[in-house]
DNA sequence: CGAGGGTTTGAAGTGCATCAAATAGTGTGG
DNA sequence: CCACACTATTTGATGCACTTCAAACCCTCG
């Protein structure tokens, strides 16, 4: 294949064309609607999964059905891949949320590839790193700030942070979905974002926010976040 | 050096006596009292840690000084390290919190070595997913089991697994200091400990906690938990 | 013995969850 | 293009878990 599309992905970037060639091989396209479950929590992991078009949701859930959503992926995000440092087995369950495109590829090819190619190994282990600080942070953010303000830092996490002026920003995905990524009710977050609205000024228009000045946010959200600037380089999926 | 210390962090044991050698050369030992800050959040990240003896807190805190405990490890363990991956500075700040002796060593030493040894890069991977899933757990915990759960969850990743009868369990640090590694006040962790106390049975006795059947605990606390056997191998250091 | 932290207990407040029901929005078949 | 079905979202009422503030108790250590 010419154009390698698991280019787009930051940390595979350092590999050559051969390497993509030999996953491409084995490289399998398909069609999901919203609602298909791709794997389970703790399947034997055979594949990797890369997302073309489309959302997914990531999470695990309890005997009796609560669940804990780890993320939700869009376009250009791969994920699975780090089944093989678990045992081959999958750390979590994967739901398509919005019809997507999807391209698997073998995860032994992966693994292989990452034993013999320290550069890859290496741009690996920066991305994981990256996750850990994202998830050091949404830890904190779950326990010192209030449901209005992990939404205002969310819609945060949407933009360009130097973005001037007024600012449109839509919702990725259900308000619903919202809320489960950020850990909480719908009922919730409906009320929270009211009282966002209420206290920052921004306008919201069904899945359209409008924004004046990011800094209303700012410094409604990240008064309690240990970040400086709030939570720098940490973004969630864009759409 | 004939017997290099460091071989007793898991992911190192892949290396090379050469390597602990060079480490070595420019190791610094030294004694901390209780309360003595190590670095802080975003300083500038030089060297990594290894502790001897003691514990030291991983946190960090905003303007206002709430704090958001990231971890509390005791001897055995290194931490800065991850730093080479995060722009040379220090994702959380250091504080010894029992009278400590701490080994320091150059951050460059091994950066360099890591660029060099895919094993090591290696062993660093399967360590950081481990990290990885134990956050993952950590979220959920905190979003679905209460707060005498997580204590009791808490106490189950303290001892051996398979340990059968009566056990006694030793609290490997101040009230306080657990507390906030699960998230929640003093207060909260002394009422929800009684409550725990109440609901399954166990003996508290200052910091020691006597319970007749490990079951009593898996049942009350891992009810609301996706794994299968609670968090298996999922620990927290032991003392 | 006294000072100071660690720990518990009490009383009150707050935020979020839950349950219930109304409303808005979307896609379907007629 | 409309009516219906179904889902998403909002709103109201209530309850519970945890926090906060205050005070007592306890334990250790100089």
């Amino acid at each position: 294949m010419s154009n390698p599309i698991l280019k787009n992905v930051p940390y595979l970037r350092v590999c050559d064309d051969t390497f993509f060639d030999t996953l491409n091989a084995g490289a399998q396209q398909k069609s999901y609607k919203k609602g298909q479950i791709l794997f389970l929590h703790e399947d034997e992991a055979t594949r990797f999964y890369f997302i073309v078009s489309g959302w997914v949701k990531l999470f695990r859930e309890t005997q009796d059905g609560v669940q804990s959503v780890v993320n939700i992926l869009n376009a250009g995000n791969i994920f699975g891949e780090t089944s093989i440092f678990e045992n081959d087995l999958y750390p979590y369950s994967a739901e398509v949320v919005e019809p997507a495109e999807i391209i698997s590829y073998s995860l032994n090819d992966l693994k292989k590839e990452i034993e013999k190619n320290n550069k890859l190994a290496l741009s690996m282990l920066s991305a994981m790193a990256k996750y850990r600080r994202e998830q050091d942070a949404e830890i904190e953010h779950r326990s010192i700030q209030n449901a209005s303000q992990r939404i205002g830092c969310f819609l945060l996490r949407l933009v360009e942070q130097d973005a001037e002026g007024p600012i449109k920003i839509e919702l990725p995905y259900d308000k619903i979905l919202v809320a489960s990524r950020l850990g909480m009710q719908p009922e919730t977050f409906s009320r929270a974002l009211a009282k966002l609205r209420d206290k920052t000024g921004i306008r919201v228009q069904g899945s359209t926010i409008e924004v004046d000045n990011l800094d209303q946010l700012n410094s409604f959200s990240c008064e309690a976040c240990s970040s400086e600037f709030p939570c720098k380089d940490l973004n969630y999926a864009k759409k």
